[in-house]
DNA sequence: CTGATCATGTAAAAGGTTACATGATTGG
DNA sequence: CCAATCATGTAACCTTTTACATGATCAG
């Protein structure tokens, strides 16, 4: 059995509901759009080899105009391998944030940009913010409609921990470049052992 | 000009101090490890490109035994693209997180199984924490010694919040998971579209 | 009438991991 | 004496993005 991630999310999403390539696109855009995306050069390619591998099974619906509407549904053996993913150990995701990477290195040149951008991204996020908790209160006064809802929640309060983090984390990092010093700082002969002294200390 | 990060990564550790390929695999683990994170296996053909391209120069020195050691420096030609790329917009990473993806499916069949692993989370979270803020107050209390250092203290306060958030949310979904109804509750038609209503009421 | 949405898919290129090869020195 | 660290690199493989192709229908 091989570990390609993106099997995994489909399954799961035909797990819930049948559905097309185009539907999951949507569906799991919105259901785990926070923590999972897919594009189409991934999702088609991967449900050819589902369903080659008997994990799911396809309906054909035809439509005049449009390609043909394939729907796919989760088959008993393709339900079997993706218990049996889920009760293996998650792998820890490589860390990429390419905006961290920016601001080490002392970010855009013009330093009220800076603070610009991060009022940007402070703003975007609050937007998000409410969004998520909309969502939470409705599975809250629904709790018990479905077997998963607690799973939800868990999920969807990772992102609300996250984003209000990242709220937090706007508004304070603003602060310090507001007042940053306006000369620049004579800088050290060893830069990066005397940034690390502290962890041998 | 290409859009490779791995390149900018290299070129941003350079323009701090030159090292070697090795080198660069340890400072950077240590200086940006929490938000970026690079394999000898792009590591070495990207300083060979960079080297083509005259962005960084090398002087090389011999051993016995080992490798000959490669000491890369940044050029003035290396430094403007640098700069160049420091005042585009960063891209936005795609988001990949394979904890969140099997706990939205219900996670682990054994629910104590679940729990245990969020403490465990939680711990090294706790571990991480404790290292960060050491970090922190270090360059809080050798403010004035590089110029870098109010961007620096916002990357790792990025962490900082990151990893508060973390914790406080294993807390919140191991008190979840304590909680569960023990029976299963019903599942409802059509958990997707029902899953959803909230966004659009 | 124009842009979004519906709907499928492919191919080439880029990006990234992993395992391998080599082998001396150093610290516990 | 064993494991880690020093030190460079390659090759095969896997993963992911992007651009392309096609074209109807629907809402504003």
């Amino acid at each position: 059995m091989d570990k390609n991630r993106t099997q995994f999310a489909i399954l799961g999403m035909l797990s819930l509901q049948p559905m097309s390539g185009y539907d999951f696109r949507k569906s799991a855009g919105q259901c785990l759009g926070y923590f999972w995306q897919e594009s189409y050069g991934q999702i088609y390619p991967t449900l050819k080899k589902l369903l080659e591998k008997k994990y799911v099974s396809r309906q054909s619906r035809r439509s005049k105009g449009k390609p043909d509407r394939h729907v796919y549904s989760i088959t008993d053996k393709g339900l079997k391998v993706f218990r049996a993913w889920l009760d293996l150990p998650a792998t820890v995701e490589k860390k990429r944030n390419e905006m961290l990477l920016k601001v080490f290195f002392g970010g855009k040149s013009d330093v009220s940009e800076q603070i610009k951008e991060l009022e940007t991204l402070k703003e975007t996020n609050e937007m998000v913010l409410a969004e998520l908790k909309e969502i939470d209160d409705w599975h809250v006064r629904n709790y018990d409609h479905h077997a998963l809802t607690p799973y939800w929640l868990i999920t969807i309060r990772f992102g609300i921990h996250r984003i209000s983090a990242m709220i937090e984390w706007c508004r304070e990092s603003i602060e310090i470049l507001r007042h940053l010093p306006k000369e620049a700082v004579a800088s050290v002969p060893d830069p990066i052992s005397f940034y690390f002294k502290s962890r041998k200390e």
